[in-house]
DNA sequence: GTCTATACGCAGATAGAC
DNA sequence: GTCTATCTGCGTATAGAC
C-alpha cells in the first residue's frame, strides 16, 4: 500500500502532526480569517476540541504553521548569504534553493506575503527567529558593491538587485492564476514553465548584470 | 478647508461612494474574510443597514470593490498591448502605467493576487470584463517571437518575458514589509526606492534582452 | 487523550418605524 | 434613504464525561 502523500490523512502520524498538516492546507489557501477550525479538524480526522487541546487557540495554531512553513527556508537563505560563494553563484544558488522549497508546496509564497502584509508585526517575530539575518544582508550588500566597483557587473543598488532576484523567482507562484489563464496553459504545461525558471531566471539576471564589453 | 484625502471621510460625497471608499481600505488590507461590515460602516459614517441597502451582501460589496480596483488598469494594459509601440517601448510603458496606478494605492497588488489565488474562479469573471485581452496576449507573444527572430533580443519565451516584466514591476509592493525590515528603510526611503523602479526595471530588462554584439 | 455537549459572542442580514 | 432593534447562524472556545 502506498503511503498517503498528505500527512493529514496519514492515520499513523501522531495527532499533533496530523493537525499541523491539515492546518497548513487551510491557512495557506484561505488565510487566518478565512480558515475554519472544524474543517481543519475534519481533515485531520478529529474534532474541534482536540485542536484546542494541542494548540490553545486558532492564532497559536496559525503561528505554528507559519513558523514551520518559513523557518527552514529562512535559515537556508541566511546560510547561503553567509557562505563563501561569489555573487553570481549566490544568485543562482538562491534561485535553486527557493524553487526546491516551494515547488512541492506552491501556496507558500502567497501565504507568506499576505501574512506579512496583513500582520507586519510578524516580520519582527520572524527576524528574531532568524539568527544572523542582519549579517547576511550586510554581506550581500557589500558583495554587490564590490562587484560593481571591480567592474564585474553593471552599477546597481543592492536593494534593487535583491528585489529583482526575489521578484523574478517568486512571480510564477504568485501570478499563477493569471498566467495560466492568459497564456491558456494546462497544469502540466504550467508546471513545466515553473521548472524552466531554474535556468531562465539566473540567465536573465546574469545577462542584465553583464557590463559592456 | 482642505478636502479630506480619503473619500470615505468626505461627508459631501454620495453615500454609495463613501461606502465603496471605506470598503476598499478594509478589503485591500484584510481580504474578504477578514473585513468587518460594521467597521466599514463606521468608516463611512453610517451603520451596517445602509451597506446592505446599497449592496445586497458582503460579497456583492467585495465584487464592486474588486472590479473598481482592477478594471481601469486592465483596460489600460490591453490598450497598450494592442497599440503600435515596438516591443521595448511597450515594456517601458507597461512599467510606467503600472506604477502610475499603484503608487497611490500600494495595497492593490497584494489584494489582487490573493483574491485571485483564493478565488481562482474570479479570474474568469475578470477576463469576461476585459474585452480583447486574448488579442492583446497574442499580439504580445507574436511581437516577442518576431523580435527574437530578427535578432533584436536574446531568445526568450513570451510567457517568461511577461513573467519577468510583471515580477520585477510588482515585487516592490508585495515584498514591502520584508524589504523595509531587511534593508532597514524608513517609509520615505522606501517610497524613493519604489519611484526608482520606474527607471531601474526597464533598464534591467533591456540589458538582459540585449543580444551579444 | 479523545470525545459530546454546550456556552458565548459576534458577524451578516432583515424588519419595520420614520 | 436612513435609522434602531432584532433575528439567525456560525465560529471559537470550554466543560466535563469517559
Amino acid at each position: 500500500m502506498a503511503r498517503p502523500t498528505n500527512a493529514a490523512l496519514d492515520q499513523q502520524a501522531p495527532t499533533a502532526e496530523r493537525i499541523l498538516a491539515a492546518a497548513r492546507d487551510h491557512f495557506r489557501q484561505k488565510g487566518l480569517a478565512g480558515a475554519r477550525m472544524h474543517e481543519i479538524a475534519a481533515d485531520a480526522g478529529l474534532n474541534k476540541a482536540m485542536l484546542h487541546y494541542y494548540f490553545r487557540s486558532k492564532e497559536d495554531l496559525f503561528d505554528a504553521v507559519f513558523r514551520h512553513d518559513t523557518e527552514p527556508f529562512r535559515l537556508s537563505v541566511v546560510a547561503l548569504m553567509l557562505g563563501p560563494l561569489p555573487l553570481r553563484d549566490k544568485i543562482t544558488a538562491f534561485v535553486n534553493t527557493y524553487l526546491d522549497f516551494v515547488l512541492p508546496q506552491p501556496h507558500i509564497p502567497v501565504f507568506m506575503l499576505t501574512t506579512l502584509t496583513q500582520f507586519p508585526e510578524r516580520m519582527g517575530v520572524m527576524m528574531a527567529q532568524t539568527p544572523n539575518y542582519r549579517k547576511g544582508v550586510e554581506l550581500w550588500s557589500a558583495s554587490v558593491r564590490e562587484a560593481v566597483a571591480r567592474g564585474e557587473i553593471r552599477p546597481i543598488e543592492p536593494v534593487h538587485l535583491w528585489q529583482n532576484v526575489l521578484g523574478l523567482t517568486l512571480i510564477g507562484f504568485i501570478a499563477r492564476p493569471m498566467l495560466t489563464r492568459l497564456f491558456d496553459l494546462s497544469p502540466e504545461a504550467y508546471a513545466a514553465v515553473l521548472e524552466q525558471r531554474r535556468h531562465e531566471v539566473p540567465a536573465f539576471i546574469l545577462n542584465a548584470l553583464r557590463p559592456d564589453a
